[in-house]
RNA sequence: GCUCGGUUCGUCUAAGUGGUUAGGAUAGCAGACUUUCAAUCUGCUGAUGCGGGUUCGAUUCCCGUACCGAGUACCA
């Protein structure tokens, strides 16, 4: 009988989330799905210093957006509750004196200045300064220092923090179900604060003590906390439990695109992708960072991409609904190296569910793009018009922009054009087709287009020589959909007024 | 510097435990289609970091080397 899987997503509340983040989060949800087990939110905020206004319901709202939910969290609640770390202060308080008094851990007193002096004397001697086996008995702790003076100190309340005893030389193993065994040295390790003078504890601490509590049992996280791993492996085992320590995997990292180093917010600005889920609003610079949902991503979309950066099913399906990723998911199939994050192929799985979706469906979100344009259409327009370039772009936001014309007539037609295009009969050639056109009265598409056809036959007219400039009256550019479905959509009145403000534009710009 | 991790087309990746013309996708290029621009279709370019082994045979195993990344806080 094997155990419920039970997996955590474990943010810091510091700032928007970004695609790393998401991804891991999903690699999270995906294996809960797969197995069946339990997917907990917690919010690991015990750096009151770093805390941003605003992020955690951010880190909520976009893993939502996304379609990544939880069965237990701060926002849902849960039997292991509270899961906020600032809340389970008193919890850890019990853990380090189990350490402490198993020898584990021990108190220290030296003020931070007091390091940073220790640091910068080894850096002249060119040497690496570490609080560990070697160095902490010529520092201030309840090591080096007698009972009476350690009593004394934490008397007179004299600031102190709780660090590790890292044994002098222990091979720690990490078994790590992406990368196998990583075997360190624990002569290498240095003895970290579990526990910080303002009485909370470090990530180190709250963590291991959190996912024993929780019965997490994979734990899923960014290559970065690879080489603390064998820390949290020593702690489960002077915490005494060992035998409930959970799996890890540590996911690759996602790069820059371009250049070296992992994908920062810069980048996106740099480059001109979103690094966001969702649009951020730095509370005190108010600086704006884009989003992937603002920028127009459906969220399956964002997930598909998220999910094929650093694994694959080992087939070559690319277009994967969440019911699918869950359903192949598995993290033997996650990628060692990391991975440069692309954003033009974002894009491109943006296109592939765009053709996918329900027309109506992206009708809907077209009228509001419209109504925030201040353009008044029809729901029968704006639909037509989505099936008309549905095809054609990445984005919805591109149909809107490309089919402005239909809203504003041109004003000055490109004249490049005119002069490579147009010929002195160009315009008799239109007033010609106004006067076919004039009197129909059906102004479909398909009618338009086999009666101007037949037109332009029985007149041996060739098609460039009149759909060309045709087009350019309607458009003011050689660009769009195919002339009959815009003469539809922009009516005979509109249609013909256009042609006749064409006219008049080719003549002056011909003399 | 030290420690750990990584290295297949420009980019994302496939090739369970050594034998493939090293496959797919994306991007790029070309052609076709089209009255335009896209889209689409077809084709093309393009990779096992390097050096040694082991082996009949190495992308795959071993050693070395280079390069890339992460970590090295009373931050997570």
């Amino acid at each position: 009988m094997k155990k419920t899987v039970r997996v955590r997503f474990a943010p810091s509340p510091t700032g928007p989330l970004h695609i790393g983040g998401v991804r891991t989060a999903l690699y999270n949800y995906l294996f809960a799905k797969k197995n069946k087990g339990q997917f907990i939110l917690r919010i690991e905020d015990t750096d009151q210093k770093r805390l941003v206004e605003g992020a955690e319901e951010y880190i909520i709202s976009s893993l939502a957006w996304a379609g990544i939910t939880f069965d237990e969290g701060v926002h849902v609640g849960g039997k292991y509750s509270p899961y906020k770390q600032s809340e389970r202060s008193e919890i850890y308080k019990k853990y380090i004196h189990q350490l402490l008094n198993a020898g584990h851990a021990y108190y220290a007193f030296d003020t931070p200045e007091e390091l940073d002096q220790v640091r910068n004397e080894f850096q002249l001697k060119k040497e690496t300064f570490q609080y560990d086996a070697k160095t902490r008995m010529f520092l201030r702790n309840s090591l080096s220092l007698s009972k009476e003076e350690v009593k004394e100190l934490i008397e007179k309340n004299t600031p102190y923090v709780v660090r590790v005893r890292i044994p002098e030389d222990e091979e720690i193993v990490v078994n790590d179900l992406i990368r196998g065994e990583v075997r360190v040295s624990s002569s290498l390790l240095d003895d970290k604060v579990l526990f910080k003078s303002d009485g909370l504890p470090t990530y180190h601490l709250a963590n291991v003590v959190d996912d024993y509590l929780m019965e997490i049992t994979h734990v899923i996280r960014g290559e970065e906390w690879l080489p603390s791993a064998p820390l949290h492996v020593l702690l489960y085992k002077f915490l005494d439990c060992a035998e409930k320590m959970p799996a890890f995997a540590h996911l690759p990292l996602i790069l820059k695109p371009e250049g070296n180093g992992k994908l920062s917010k810069r980048d996106g600005d740099k480059h001109g992708f979103p690094v966001f889920p969702k649009e951020w609003k730095d509370p005190v610079t108010k600086e704006i960072s884009s989003g992937y949902k603002e920028s127009g991503y459906f969220p399956e979309a964002f997930v598909n991409m998220l999910a094929l950066l650093g694994w694959n099913s080992g087939t070559e399906q690319e277009i994967f609904k969440m019911e699918e990723l869950i359903e192949l998911f598995s993290i033997e199939r996650i990628n060692k190296s990391g991975a440069k994050f692309d954003p033009e192929k974002s894009k491109w799985f943006n296109q592939q569910y765009l053709r996918k979706k329900d027309i109506k469906e992206l009708t809907i979100l077209l009228m509001d793009l419209f109504k925030k344009k201040n353009i008044v259409v029809t729901f029968e327009k704006a639909e037509k018009i989505c099936s008309l370039y549905r095809e054609r772009v990445n984005f919805i936001s591109e149909i809107e922009e490309q089919s402005r014309f239909l809203f504003t007539r041109p004003i000055h037609l490109d004249k490049n054009i005119i002069q490579k295009k147009c010929k002195s009969n160009t315009t008799e050639l239109l007033e010609k087709l106004i006067n076919h056109i004039f009197g129909f009265d059906n102004w479909q598409s398909g009618f338009l287009h086999e009666s101007i056809n037949a037109w332009l036959v029985s007149n041996e007219l060739s098609a460039g020589q009149v759909m060309l400039p045709l087009r350019l009256a309607l458009v003011g550019e050689l660009k769009g959909p195919e002339v009959f479905d815009i003469l539809e959509l922009l009516g005979k009145d509109e249609s013909l007024a256009r042609i006749k403000n064409g006219i008049e534009f080719i003549r002056k710009s011909i003399q």
